[in-house]
DNA sequence: CTGATAATAGTACGACCGTTCGTGCTGTCA
DNA sequence: TGACAGCACGAACGGTCGTACTATTATCAG
């Protein structure tokens, strides 16, 4: 890796780190030069616009959410076992892993209404999150461990519904007990799908 | 009420619709101002400060809420029928009583890391809402309709989950069916309460 | 070591930000 | 009629935004 990519690299980090507690934004190109202690245009150049800064935001939070949780899950046991490695990781390591919380969360919400490849990109990965926890839950119908007639697209909207709600009690209402809450709502979740 | 109460009001309404679809953050006085067609001193001078414009806002937003949806639900016999009705005019009539959706969810990722009297205005309306939705839950025990050892506060967690991941399926992901979800949820949601 | 090239800094730009100020309407009341 | 308050206006402020150009410095192959 030259000096150029390994700049660019340290760059992205910290911006991710700034979106993570800020958002995308007030992801500011002067705010983050003066984190990286660079100047603006010298920033600036390794992107090219501010859209692009972004996009290579998101692509790094979505690598490392692959690195720190789901790459960890696959090397369990098929089916609920993984599952439950993947919701365990979110919580303790995805959560805790950038300042600000769960990064997709945190930008979601303010892509929501404003259409562009940022909104695109995060749509995508979000879908492809969605994906792969249908795929396991798929996988532990098959291992026998769900129940054949489970709604599998019911059982990621809840899934999903337990980090949201983790993230917005925990973060926004700051309620200690919110790992409790999210982990007892888990459990329920996966005892009605067996 | 005087011309400028008048004013005022007339500022406010569209300065929430412009919060439900951009954020707190992109809502700008130059914008606004653009919106109500006025001038941007003009209508500064109804506020005095960006900031009491946001709480003004927020102010609204409340409101509104409670006009649309809690009032209605306290016509309803107490408990869970009283439930019932909050759960179903939030989705159906809060959720499209403005343009970009629930506009709490809508700033609360925004403001979440960013402390400051919008964030603490925000933090206490939904407190309240929770407060709210637990009593209900409590005269749900007393009338005999829940069971008496449920969690309340496990209850209200899993309440709010449900409206959360209705905005983030629905409104980010376009998920059509969010709402038959959502509704699944929630009618599983009381049955394990009963 | 040198010359090409990549990386960074410097400077400037037009646009928009929140905010202030002085001014001119408009209607009320003495 | 004259004084006065309420309301909205245009102009301007200092700042910051993203971005474009140009100059300087660092890197690295030959």
């Amino acid at each position: 890796m030259g000096k150029g990519e390994e700049t660019k690299q340290a760059i992205v980090d910290e911006a991710l780190e700034l979106v993570s507690k800020v958002g995308l934004e007030k992801l500011t190109i002067g705010a983050l030069a003066g984190a990286t202690g660079m100047s603006k245009s010298g920033l600036f150049a390794h992107f090219r616009s501010k859209e692009q800064l972004q996009l290579q935001v998101l692509a790094e939070a979505r690598e490392r959410f692959i690195e720190i949780v789901i790459v960890p899950a696959l090397k369990k046991p098929r089916g609920e076992a993984r599952l439950r490695a993947i919701f365990e990781s979110t919580l303790k390591r995805w959560e805790d892993e950038l300042p600000g919380g769960c990064v997709f969360h945190a930008v979601s919400a303010e892509l929501d209404d404003q259409p562009g490849p940022a909104r695109d990109y995060l749509v995508e990965t979000q879908r492809a999150l969605a994906d792969t926890l249908r795929r396991a839950a798929e996988i532990a119908i098959e291992e026998g461990q769900f129940r054949k007639d489970l709604d599998l697209d019911q059982f990621v909207f809840e899934f999903g519904s337990i980090t949201a709600a983790y993230h917005h009690f925990g973060r926004l209402l700051g309620d200690p007990a919110a790992e409790q809450r999210a982990h007892n709502m888990f459990e329920g979740l996966l005892a009605r799908s067996h």
